[in-house]
RNA sequence: GUGAGUGUAGCUCAAGGGUUAGAGCACCGGACUGUGGAUCCGGUGGUUGGGGGUUCGAAUCCCCUCACUCACCCCA
């Protein structure tokens, strides 16, 4: 096949996005430094399959929910199964809970995880069909100090990353004791006013009429103005977890927002819901979402243990962070002659069992080429290697940032070059 | 899934019906005998996102399609 075949036939999936070397040292980054803060508060990976039953995401993520009716890459495998492309990971983290008694562990389960999730939906900027999360869950903890504990580790890491301007929603949504009655009197609420609502919401007071808060349409902002909110329907165990939740915020210090229409869009859902939304991210301006599920290992048939999670979008989290990249610091070797080469192919062996990276080209340049390459490649050393070095077995080493220039063994120099390593750190 | 906008070289952009679609940067090579960033010269690279139509003639006008962007929707 040509090279204009493959062009014209074969490219990256809508939606999906090759992560090259220059963009991935960000990833790598920002994945380290989530771990190093999750570990740091006892928090340990848990990695499950990519693909997973699509009954898990049915059950799970909920039947009715958009993203189970139409957003799942499923399809049935040789042996006949349905399977589905994780769109999120809770419900994957909920099936191994219970595959492997893992409730039979010390409670509270402190789980993280980073990694593809996939959503058949329509692209744009910060939403894409294979997507990105870095994920928090917590089970066996009723105490709202955890749920506290959660928000304020998201915003460790988010000003790890140098993330600013960002604002903290949140809420309850109640339990399954109190949330129906608030469901009826809003259902009730946003029927009476129906006429005066755009189609859209109009469609929405029947649905889902939590929604209509989130119109932009003016007249509907002012008919939902008068609408019953959640926050005055909690019964008196979800109204103190909600209180005792922002008296540990307060605890942190933490600035956050009441909001109580924010729904979480995922059905399972109960009293704890937040979100952290950032500045400058367009539409699609949450770059963490996350709550409490009381219920949902229970529902799948597993011991009555409660759980609380966040997801954040790895690709928006970027897109606002603010990483310095650390210089990457190599040796290039300048050679001259083919004895001259056959040296430099030791000597970067030698370097690199000193942790040191190194580079040989392998094309003969003139010296001035070699400096002029090794310039373009961002080379901070360049180790030369010509008649008189190999007479000598001593060799020179050109610092390219301050032009200074040294001669010695292979040791000598690694320690050189090991030595401004250590001073740069320190 | 709906609506709007944009698609010209790897990147940033010219050419707005009329020869063979250009420039800068990048890349490769040359000038430069063992010391870089500069300069000068040259080269590779485009069926103008793809397909169809109108026309003597289309990058340019029309239709379809695809991708991207924004908004809706949804959510991370």
């Amino acid at each position: 096949m040509s090279t204009d075949q493959l062009k014209k036939e074969i490219s990256a999936i809508k939606g999906t996005h090759d992560i090259l070397p220059g963009e991935v040292r960000l990833w790598q980054i920002a994945e380290s430094r989530a771990r190093e803060i999750f570990e740091l508060y006892g928090y340990r990976e848990l990695r499950a399959p990519v693909i997973e039953p699509t009954e898990l995401f049915e059950k799970g993520t909920g039947a009715s929910s958009d993203i189970v009716t139409k957003e799942m890459y499923t399809f049935t495998d040789k042996g006949g199964r349905s399977i589905t492309l994780r769109p999120e990971y809770t419900p994957s983290v909920v099936r191994a809970i219970i595959e492997h008694r893992l409730d039979l562990q010390p409670q509270p389960l402190r789980y993280y995880y980073i990694g593809p999730m996939f959503r058949y939906d329509r692209p744009q900027k910060g939403r894409y069909r294979q997507f990105h999360q870095i994920d928090i869950e917590v089970f066996g903890e009723k105490d709202p100090a955890v749920d506290a504990e959660i928000v304020e580790m998201a915003h460790r890491l988010l000003a790890r990353l140098g993330v600013e301007r960002v604002m903290t929603l949140v809420n309850s949504v109640g339990c399954k004791k109190c949330r129906p009655a608030y469901g009826q009197e809003l259902r009730k609420a946003a029927l009476a006013v129906k006429d005066r609502l755009c189609p859209d919401c109009q469609r929405k007071a029947e649905v889902n009429p939590l929604r209509i808060f989130d119109c932009k349409n003016e007249a509907c902002r002012e008919a939902a103005s008068g609408f019953p909110l959640i926050t005055d329907f909690l019964c008196p165990e979800c109204r103190e977890h909600f209180q005792k939740f922002r008296e540990y915020l307060d605890l942190y210090r933490l600035e956050y927002r009441v909001e109580p229409t924010l729904v979480r869009g995922l059905d399972y859902y109960t009293r704890t819901a937040f979100e952290i939304v950032a500045e400058h991210l367009g539409a699609q301006s949450a770059i963490c979402g996350g709550g409490r599920y009381d219920d949902m290992v229970k529902e799948f048939g597993g011991p009555d243990l409660c759980g609380i999670g966040f997801a954040m979008g790895v690709e928006r989290l970027l897109s606002v962070a603010r990483i310095q990249i650390p210089e990457t610091s190599f040796v290039y070797f300048a050679y001259l002659g083919q004895e001259a080469k056959k040296e430099c192919l030791r000597l970067a062996r030698a370097l690199r069992s000193e942790g040191i990276e190194s580079l040989v080209e392998f094309k003969d340049r003139r010296m001035k080429d070699h400096f002029s390459r090794a310039n373009k490649l961002g080379a901070e050393w360049v180790l030369i290697v010509g008649e008189d070095e190999l007479r000598k077995g001593k060799f020179q080493l050109k610092d390219m940032v301050n032009s200074r220039q040294f001669e010695g063994s292979v040791l000598e120099l690694a320690a050189i070059i090991k030595g401004k390593k250590i001073l740069e750190t320190t």
